[in-house]
DNA sequence: TGTTAGCACTCGGGAGTGTTGAGTGCTAAA
DNA sequence: TTTAGCACTCAACACTCCCGAGTGCTAACA
């Protein structure tokens, strides 16, 4: 168990670090205005610090920095929490004013207010695709041998997808297609589509359509659709101006994780509700190695409906972060249950 | 004019800078095989090279690179067009393997091959927008006060976009305006769908509808929508390979640029149809000054679709750039033109 | 016993210096 | 007209030196 003075100190060298960036020194701690020991018995706690695993050396000469341990204690028991700034709050309440903007641009929007606030980088995820379900699918040709396939779900996303018609199709058979599966898939989960097509559907379909096998093909072909949560960035380029990624190789390596959609959902899919912090190696995952994530998830009516992150450098501003993440993610949720329920 | 043995040594130069990356010495040059002079006599030559404008000196004891108009020069006049190899070719015809996926996934997958192929970035403008009509218009809602209102192009392309609906709307009421819409609508181009509205629709719509207010401001927001034509990235981490973008500063710029689709689809799009190379400060773009933007037009029918570019420093590597470039464009058009005409 | 002053030690980083080698330009000879 | 020869230039690199920020240890002090 860490002594209050211990704790003091602790605190004093990760806040420092993370607005100086630059390892700490015990004269640098003594000279704050909350601590009045000198430089030697400071020197000596962080000797001890060091030995518990909190701080680091670069190298023998330096001050310390804090080890990913010394910042999970200080997340864990070091931060107070802080209430937004004025400025935050009316930053993310515009984001509110234009009431009937698509949903997906509110939260497209979310991730740039996010960024612009931490000037991080953040990663939101879309509703969930797999909890959402058909609300209308739709057929429309557009030539005579390919037609674009609409699905719309009760969250109002849309899907589409060109696919090829069989040939010399009959434009009414395409129309009682499509009316058998509205009659029938209204509401049925995306995931749970195809399944569906194959045990009920496609006994109907059988009895009243013509080309039923082009017809059965040309429907799996549609339901095949990616069904990946969209993933919006904001910010992209801030992480850049972090003095952690002065270096092109790295930079390369993350802008291409970033590239891959899939990989990024996977990544920042949180296991459980709420506001989750990964520190480092926590993340699993060998380029984050020294990057923080921190992720907080949005819900409808208890439902889960995605998250909001931001990605940044161990070194970051903590306390700033988790305020804005807790308070946009809050509100994010708020305002679309609002829409949902209407 | 430049003499036989000047464009020869000037080709030397400028080969040997694109591939090293180096400023070219006269001992270099004079070691190739196609030329036997001295090193004193290529010197004489550099120095004339220079005072032409052709050559510069990154300080006064190194040796040579091309300035922008030897590049200029060298596009214009030094080099041999060259045939795809085998493997490129194959890379490019793998593309079509997949015949019925959507439209815009082939101009996706267009974007990586080339930026495969050339190991820089590629940027690919879809369809521009204003160029296609209406094929089909559908208002779906998905609640009470929300809808989703969908517009399908001639060229399969879906827009969407969420909008408020009127309280206390008649459904039946909404499926009339719908099949209004589509009645009078369908060929119009997007550009002209507001006007349209204003002009013609919105009397029938006075006529026979009971919201008229509610709806004509409906519908005067879905077809607000932003009708940009849609920019697809190949490769974007490519150019970072570039000894030229060893400076994240450089990067992060370049980076923000990227970011901004309305900014991108105006730089690159060509003012005329078939190839066209724009070197350094040619593209009037300052942060271009120091790349090579080349772009070669797609189009069905004679009717320009869109857009394909490689983005690459000034040293680049040309004749395989255009070779791949106008390979692609055209198969890409052969390839839309049967889509679009089945 | 906890705290602090004092001091020797460490080490990264910046400034200064010398050397190397690739390259140039000029001159004079072939 | 071409080329060999030579003096000159300059970036890059290695080397040294020194400074300063910081540490760890010890001994003295409260």
């Amino acid at each position: 168990m860490l002594t209050e003075r211990q704790l003091l100190i602790l605190k004093a060298i990760v806040d420092n670090y993370i607005t100086h960036a630059e390892p700490v020194g015990s004269r640098s701690v003594s000279k704050r205005e909350d601590i009045d020991y000198s430089p030697a018995t400071i020197r000596n706690e962080m000797s001890d610090l060091e030995e518990l695993g909190f701080l680091e050396k670069p190298h023998s000469s330096a001050g310390r920095i804090p080890s990913h341990k010394g910042y999970r204690y200080y997340v864990d028991h070091l931060l107070s929490p802080k209430k937004l700034s004025k400025n935050e709050i009316i930053g993310i309440q515009s984001m509110f004013r234009d009431r009937f903007s698509e949903i997906e641009q509110v939260i497209q929007q979310s991730a740039k207010i996010l960024s612009n606030l931490t000037s991080y980088t953040s990663i939101v995820l879309g509703p969930e695709v797999f909890e959402s379900t058909l609300r209308q699918i739709q057929i429309v040709p557009i030539s005579s041998s390919a037609a674009v396939a609409i699905i719309v779900t009760d969250t109002g996303h849309v899907e589409n997808q060109t696919v090829a018609l069989p040939e010399n199709l009959d434009v009414n058979e395409l129309e009682k297609v499509v009316n058998i599966l509205n009659a029938s898939l209204k509401g049925v989960p995306l995931v749970k589509l195809r399944d569906k097509l194959t045990t009920e559907i496609s006994k109907v379909l059988e009895k009243y359509i013509d080309q039923y096998d082009e017809m059965l093909s040309l429907l799996n072909k549609t339901f095949l659709s990616q069904q990946n949560e969209k993933v919006f960035f904001g910010g992209k380029t801030n992480i850049l101006a972090q003095p952690e990624f002065n270096d092109v190789e790295r930079v390369r390596r993350l802008f291409n994780i970033f590239e891959e959609d899939e990989l990024i959902s996977r990544l920042f899919r949180p296991e459980d509700k709420g506001l989750t912090i990964k520190i480092g190696q926590e993340n699993r995952f060998e380029p984050f190695d020294d990057c923080t994530v921190v992720t907080a998830t949005y819900s409808v009516e208890g439902k889960n409906m995605g998250t909001i992150s931001i990605l940044g450098p161990t070194r970051m501003e903590y306390q700033r972060v988790i305020g804005i993440l807790d308070y946009l993610s809050k509100d994010l949720s708020k305002l679309l249950t609002k829409r949902y329920q209407q």
